[in-house]
Parts: C-alpha cells; sequence; structure tokens
DNA sequence: AAAATTTAGCAACAGCGTTGCGTAATAGAG
DNA sequence: CTCTATTACGCAACGCTGTTGCTAAATTTT
C-alpha cells in the first residue's frame, strides 16, 4: 500500500469535509458551532464557508440573536444542492434509491432480477431504474453518480467482480468500468456490507466510533467502521463474519469447516427457534466485541429484520453480560435506521462522501 | 470523536514522514527513490531532504552513477541520531530496550517484578533500568521518550491503567502522568499486543498491510494493524481475542463464557497435545482473517515461542486450506522477528512515530 | 571536444490556514 | 437618546506548504 503525497488541496478537502460533517449532523449550525466542532479558526470557517456557499452546497438561512452583540448568520445544507444514486444488488432483486446531499432518501424502489441473471441484465435494469428516478425527480445536473452494494467477493480498489455466491455469470467482471460506460456517470463499487456500514456512518456524524453492522440475510455479514473509515480488508473481503468457527464440533458448513456461525444459526432457523438463532448471533456479536471493541452494533438485513426485537433483545443482553463488570465499556446496539434502504443508501452515500468527505491519503 | 483541523503543519510532518518512512525500509535510498515510492515531486522532496539533513536525521553517504548523466546523491538514515526506551510490563518481569531511530534493539534486558507489584514499585524498576541503560550508551540529548507497552485493560489517550489482569494495586492508576514526572521523559502507555504490531508496521514499512500480531503468553491475545494504523478500538479495549467463543459446548472460562479460544487452547496444553493447542490458534487465526481479511499474521508470545514451529505450520496449513479456493486471497504467517523484544521494541517504536510517523488527524 | 542525459537546486508562484485589526450590529447602562 | 461593551465577521498581510519553470552541474556517449 503506497501512500500518496499530501498537498494543500488535501487540507482543502479535509477542512470542508469537517464543515460539511457538521451540516449533515446538526440540521442548522453558524460559524460558532463549527469553529467548536473542528478546532480550525473562525477565520479559516468564514474562508470554507464562502467557498461551500459560492458552490451552492449550504445558504444562508437566518440570524441567531445571542443575546448581546452582533447576530450570528445561521447556515444549513441544501440537500437538493447534489444527488446520488444507491443500488443494492441482492441475488433476486435490485433496490435503487436516490439519496440527496443531506442524506435522505428521497426515493426508493425495487425491481425484480432474472435468476441467476447477467451482468448485461443488471446494467439494462440500473438503466431502467435510473432512468425512471431521474425521470420523476429533477435532479438534472446534480447527480453525481452511482454506488453499487453487492455480495462479494469484489475488488473495491478496481471495482471488479470476482465472483458473487450464488451467481454464476459472475467472475472477473470489471462491473465498474462497464456500468460508467453504460450509465455515463461515475460508479462506485462496494461490497454489500460496507455500503452499509457506511450509511450508519453517515447519520450518526463525526462522533460515530469504532463500529459494525451486522446483515442478516441469506447469509450472515459485517461490515465495518474502524478508526473514522470503512475497514474493507487487504482484499476487499472483510466481513465474511458468518464463515467464523463457535461451535469446533458443529455441523459442517458449505464453506468446507465445521460450526460456523452461518450454519449453526441456520440450524436453529430450521428448527424454529428464533429465539436460539438470536442468541447465536449474541455469540458472534460479542466475539467480535473482544476482538475489536466496538462503540456501536447495528442490526440489519432481510432475515433479521422479520424478527428484529427478538435479535435486537438478544444480542443487547449479551454485551451488557459482558460488560457488566466494568462501567466504562459501553456499547450501544441498535436497529438500522434505514431498514431495507440500508445497503443502498449507504453505496449512495459513498459516492457522495468521494467529493464531500473526507479525502483518502492512502489509495488502493 | 472529534476530528482536529489540519493546517499545513500536518503536511509537513506527513510528507516527511512518508520519507522517514523510505529511509527505514531501504538501508539507503536516493532522491528518486523517493519520488517514486511517494509521488512527490522532486523539488519537494529536495526540501524534505533538507530539513532532515539540518535535523540531524539523515545524511548524504555516497554516490551512485547511473551509467549516465549526473551521479545520484544516496542518502541514509541516521540511526544513532534519536533513541526511544520501550518497556514491556508483564505480570512478574520487565523488559526494557533501547531502540534507535532506525528501528534496531541496541539494548535488552530484563529485570524481575515484586509479585503483585505496585505502581510505586514500577516505577522504581523503570527508573532503576533507564539509569542502567544510558549509563552504558552515549544517547545524551537524544532519548526522545519510554513507551510501555503492558497487559490491559487501560486507556491509551488519557495513559490510564484501569486495571491490569491478575495485578490487584492497578485500579485506575494514572501511569503516563506519574511516570512522566518521574522519568523527567515524555511516556506513551498502550497495551501489549498493540505495541507488538506496531514494531511490525515499522519493520515492514509502508508495504505492511492489514495485519495481525497474535500472542500467546498466559492468555491470548491480538493486536491490529489496520488501514495504516493501529486499531485500539473504542475503549482501547482490542485484542481479547483469547475470549471469544469458539466451542458453544466447550469447558467454562474464567471469563465467564464457555469454550473461549483461551481456555480451550488451555485445556490442550495442559492434556500436552501441542498440535491440537496449535490447531485450535489455527482455527481462531481463520476467523481472524474471515472477519477482517488481513494480509499478515505475526505470531509472538512467551508459550507459543516455545513451540514456534508447531504453531506456525498449524497456522499456515490452516490459512492456506481456507484461501485454495482462489488465487488472490493470499495472506502471510510468519513468526515475530523480533522474538522476546517484539513488545517491548514496540512500544520504543511507538514514541518514535510520535515524532516522526505519520502525524494523527483524529485524536482520542 | 561536443552532445546527450540525468541530477539537483534556485526563484517565483498559488493556495492553505493564521494573525492582526478594523467594521458592523446588537443590548444595556447612563 | 447616547455611549459603551459585546459579539460576529471579513479584509489584508503573513508564514508555510508543495508546484512549476528554469538554470547549472556532472557524467557518459558520440
Amino acid at each position: 500500500m503506497t501512500r500518496i503525497t499530501a498537498d494543500v488541496r488535501f487540507l482543502r478537502g479535509y477542512n470542508q469535509a469537517l464543515v460539511m460533517g457538521v451540516g449533515r449532523t446538526a440540521r442548522r449550525f453558524e460559524r460558532s458551532t463549527v469553529v467548536q466542532a473542528t478546532g480550525l479558526t473562525p477565520q479559516a470557517v468564514s474562508k470554507v464557508i464562502a467557498r461551500l456557499s459560492a458552490d451552492g452546497l449550504i445558504r444562508a438561512t437566518g440570524v441567531r440573536r445571542p443575546g448581546v452583540g452582533k447576530p450570528a448568520v445561521v447556515y444549513e445544507l441544501v440537500p437538493d444542492s447534489r444527488y446520488a444514486i444507491g443500488a443494492h444488488v441482492a441475488r433476486r432483486t435490485l433496490r435503487l434509491v436516490l439519496v440527496d446531499l443531506a442524506g435522505t432518501v428521497r426515493h426508493s424502489a425495487v425491481s425484480p432480477l432474472p435468476g441467476d441473471f447477467t451482468p448485461q441484465q443488471l446494467l439494462d435494469a440500473l438503466a431502467a431504474g435510473i432512468t425512471a428516478i431521474t425521470g420523476s425527480s429533477d435532479v438534472s445536473g446534480r447527480l453525481t453518480g452511482v454506488g453499487i452494494g453487492m455480495i462479494g467477493p469484489l475488488d473495491h480498489a478496481h471495482g471488479l467482480v470476482r465472483g458473487a455466491h450464488g451467481l454464476r455469470h459472475w467472475h472477473d467482471v470489471p462491473l465498474r468500468e462497464i456500468a460508467e460506460k453504460h450509465l455515463g456517470l461515475p460508479v462506485h463499487l462496494d461490497k454489500d456490507v460496507t455500503a452499509g456500514i457506511t450509511a450508519e456512518a453517515w447519520r450518526h456524524g463525526a462522533t460515530f466510533g469504532d463500529a459494525a453492522l451486522i446483515m442478516i440475510e441469506s447469509g450472515i455479514g459485517g461490515g465495518f467502521w474502524l478508526g473514522g473509515a470503512a475497514h474493507r480488508g487487504a482484499h476487499t473481503n472483510a466481513g465474511e463474519f458468518g464463515h467464523t468457527v463457535v461451535d469446533l464440533n458443529g455441523p459442517r458448513c458449505v464453506c468446507g469447516r465445521h460450526g460456523c456461525l452461518e450454519i449453526v444459526h441456520q440450524h436453529a432457523i430450521e428448527a424454529g427457534d428464533i429465539d436460539r438463532a438470536a442468541r447465536v448471533v449474541a455469540v458472534g456479536v460479542v466475539n467480535l466485541l473482544q476482538t475489536l471493541d466496538l462503540a456501536h452494533v447495528v442490526l440489519a438485513g432481510a432475515d433479521l429484520l422479520r424478527h428484529p426485537d427478538t435479535y435486537l433483545a438478544a444480542v443487547t443482553e449479551a454485551v451488557q453480560a459482558d460488560a457488566r463488570r466494568v462501567h466504562w465499556l459501553t456499547t450501544k446496539v441498535t436497529l438500522s435506521g434505514l431498514g431495507a434502504d440500508a445497503i443502498a443508501a449507504g453505496a449512495a452515500m459513498q459516492i457522495l462522501d468521494r467529493h464531500y468527505g473526507i479525502p483518502e491519503l492512502a489509495p488502493t
């Protein structure tokens, strides 16, 4: 991993992203808010605000009278100033969302995908769906790109699908490249779970610490947010959390090992014992906490959302039991606030992040 | 986690750190090497090299004749220009090392610690050991600080030992503060495993991708290097890898759960079955790979080093079996090249990192 | 000896946040 | 009403970064 040089443009993007982060988190903000949140000098904040205003990303919306002194100008993000489209590619469905600069899902639509669909069929479905969305909304000139979240394995850096689980026509498909050509828009390709955790990080803002998204949807996966960024691993293959062994003498899994979290969970489901299934997931989550020490755990996925309260209760209880010995070990457990849109919305936010988020210093 | 502002001093520190990284990795380097490795312009590299030379951190050491054209000046890091002391605090021993700017261990000494030692006893042992080292080596004015790697739980950001496993006198001890006062040097406090993985990252340089250090030494812990930095987790408590469940129906562990990696491993050891113990660790390592997708796994720790080849073989085999399905999933498994010095040396490197490593943008 | 090639630095420049200071807008005191 | 204290905020100059344009030096090749 060769690091890239940092020049003054990095500073510009970085501090600009800090201010945008404040704007997304707090609906309205003034200069002093930003000064406190970022540590920038008031003068620097003025300059950044001037730049962002000129680009139409934020706007003045009134004044606040603090009692004595000149009233402070109140700013707000302009949600309609930029949009991105997010796609969640699952085995049989394509979910498309339109997300604005504030992170709000403005449109959401699901369409079926042909069984064992080909790359061309996906491209056609994407193009048709995007046309439908841009036709019904006025996003002219403000669409920044398309984010695609899908099952792996894939190579995020090169936009390459190495081979999607359960799909035959997806071996070493350069999806990003052909999608950009087909759609005429910048495309970002990532694993579904990584897109999902990005959405959570966006919604929570700068206060979002290390976190994981547990996704239960025809398999169990994990998306990670560590040190202020998505963690993808050395080969964009992080998150195969369902294939960690929790029962050395357990049943054989499709991956060849015995007692994977996923197969143990599945057996409980097939036995009709949702409570036990939820407790199995809880064991896996506590394993994650022991290993990574997370501040947040977010639960998501279609199968999980069939019994959200059962899973939430089991995981919460296990996490609290684990931390009971000490007062300082606090971890929040929540359901994803975006529901079924989580992955698609996160994929869209990854596009917006490319322009208005913290610039990367270490590419690849 | 409030991010801090980035100003031009960040650029200076960042690009300087890139050049220092090249200097540590390649023993000798010239301007064109740095240009290629960092992406900086030749002129920028000249400026950075001028600054570093003025500080005595690097020096010209000759010329290379590339065939045609003006010969290139060859530079090298000046190892003796800066030193740091590293301390590895275990339950019954204190290991102190002197590390130079190149990352070489120049002195190493182990002294016993009293059973159930107190903070004051540790401070005295530290002071005595440091005096012995500085007495026998000429490090006057070039000692940058003391790094302490010890068992947790602790609070890295505030330099606070919350309570060390198995030690009674260590509850909420502000070790960094009192050690800085007692020793008159800057002190960095971190978990042993985090210090250990930092040492590996230093030795491997910029090419070191996501990695873990597995430490087996009266317990099983893990140190993580993710996204170009040490991963400590939300409460500096990451790495309790030994307390992840791998056998749902396994024996009860001291932590209250059943079938933790650590207790299953310990049972195998007690049964005299080292091979089985090693395979248990291998299962844990593969679990990590599935979750985090690592490029390197480094094995370390006193107990592991009693049977290094057995562990290395078992883990290597399990990792290769896991990756056999695909060609692109490559993970290197190695023993720590620093042996028993790994933790102490890493703690020292954390001090050097503070001055000459990549500056942090997101403190706390 | 002249040309080609490679290395390296000087000087001017653009862009960033910072500092110093002046100005605008308000509330409250006299 | 007038004056003062207070708060908000921007202009201008500055220091620092890496970048660009160009010149000079050192060596091999022709």
